[in-house]
This record gives structure tokens, sequence and C-alpha cells, in this order.
DNA sequence: CTTGACCTTGGAGCATACTCCAAGATGTAG
DNA sequence: CTACATCTTGGAGTATGCTCCAAGGTCAAG
């Protein structure tokens, strides 16, 4: 069983109909053929496709990435550098994130352990008193 | 000089005329009166107010959220534990952000690692061939 | 032939945080 | 008076990745 409608598709791909069809309209993904009825026909390089898809999002590349990695893969150009310069572009971008996460995460943890919680009044929480502090305004 | 325009605001604050109106239409941040022609006037409340949720962002809070921050604030319901527990979801969603992209990060550098790089072609990039693996097709 | 599951298209809606635009009123400097 | 900057409103557009809907065609079972 190699052809298979939108649904058949979607189900063994863990992904919706709708999706494949927006996939589409990003040209990530094109059918096979149509049946005479028009429906839409895929095969297992359709599913190939998806869980290439999903492999890379979860990497985190955006789906117009995805979209540059299969054209450069079909179409044979680029090398190896160019992947792994895309790759490398990710991982620098990634420690930038993980980076703003993990300074905004210790304020926050810093500030939690300020905060006596209870019954007290929100007054009582630096937390809001340090959202209200000056400490930007210029020349201080 | 206590009242400004939304332009003067804008400039002091560092953000934009369309972003105080928008913080507007979000309950974040109310001008203080109108002129007679119907501009906008603000004073250093509303300086100190967009200040507030600049840094309260800068922490990760949704503005839907900073919205709730600030009414908890003025209408003075809620408690200090109420804040503790919103900072410590906070927490708790950074580290969770935290995990994934250091998670992410780790299959790259392994891929990024095992990629000669240079002039070779693509097929000779783990990479593609890591995005094309069938490691999820079920009862493999 | 009817029912129900599945398919089609095109377009709208959601969540997030803006950003830009048009048309027109207002304010200020010379 | 003439520029020019700044203000007003309302609505559309951007980026991201879907998700849902309506109206209608198709297909298999009984």
């Amino acid at each position: 069983m190699t052809e298979m409608t939108i649904g058949q598709l979607a189900r063994e791909s863990g992904v919706r109909t709708d999706t494949i069809r927006y996939y589409e309209t990003l040209k990530l993904l094109e059918p096979v053929g149509r049946t005479a009825s028009g429906y839409r026909l895929y095969d297992d390089s359709s599913a190939a496709r998806v869980a290439f898809i999903k492999r890379a999002k979860s990497l985190g590349f955006k789906l117009s990435e995805i979209q540059s990695l299969l054209e450069m893969h079909s179409s044979d150009t680029g090398t190896a550098q160019d992947m792994l310069d895309l790759t490398e572009t990710k991982i620098m971008e990634a420690q930038q994130d993980i980076d703003d996460l993990i300074n905004m995460k210790k304020i926050l943890e810093k500030l939690a352990t300020e905060c006596p919680g209870g019954d007290l009044p929100l007054s009582d929480c630096p937390i809001l008193t340090y959202l209200h502090k000056n400490h930007d305004t210029e020349g201080d």
C-alpha cells in the first residue's frame, strides 16, 4: 500500500490534514498525484518528508528554513559546509536563547527567595517593588 | 514638566507611540487626560508604568500577564503568595524552555562534530541523514 | 438510494506583540 | 500664511504555525 489519501498520511504521520495542506502552500510537500476526482495522493516518500519536517522542527528549524533544507537537498545545491554553517548558526541562536532564559530565571529566583509569601499584602513582595524600581532611569 | 504628549512619553520611555496606543487597547496604560483638542496626556507615573511593563516583559511575562499584575497591584487584590506563585510558575516554565533548548543544542552539536564540512557534497553531511532517518517509524 | 466518513477550495481566526498606513486635525516656528 | 512636525482614529499588515469553518463533491457500506 504505497498510495494514500491525505487522511491516511495524516494518521500515519501524526499530523492533521490541515497541516499537510498548509505545508503544501509553503512548498514543503507536494502530493505525488491526484485521483480522477481530485483527491490528493501521497506515498511513503511523502511520509518520510513529513517525518523530516517534524524532526527538523524539533531541532529548532523554522518551516521557512526547512523549505531551504529540502530545496538544497533535492536540487543538490550546496555543500556539507553549507549545512554545517546553518547548524552552527542554530547552535549559536540556541545558546543565546538559553543564556537569556537563564538570566531571566536567575532574577526570578532571587526575587522569589526574597518574597515572604503567605497572606501578606502585595506590598511585602519584592517582585512588584523590583518591577517598580527606577533602575534604568538615565544618569542614576 | 510633568505633562507630556504621547511622542514625548515614547521618547522618554524608549518605545514607539504605536506601542503606547497598543498598550492602551490592552488596558495596560491609560493617558492621565486629554488636551482640548484630543491629544493624549501623560505624566511621570505613565513613564513609570511603561518602565514597569518593559521590566516585566524582560522577566518573561506576557502582556496579558502584566495586565493581571497591574490590576492586582492597583486594586490591591491578591497577596504576596499570589505573586510568589506566579513567579514560581514562570521559573518552571523558563526551566522547561531551557531544558528543551539544551536538548536541541546537544543534538545539533553532535551532528555538527560529525559533519566534515568543506566542499563535500551534502550527502556526506550526517545532519541531513539524521533528518531522513526512520527512527520514529513505529515498531522498529 | 441513503448515510456517514472523507475529500475539495477558499478564507477566516487564534495567539503574540507590535508596526505601518491613510486621511485629516492641531501645534509651532518663521 | 506656509511649512512641517505631531497628533487623532480605524484598520490592515507582519511573522509563525497552524486550526477551524462552510459549502459542496466523493466513496464505500448496506
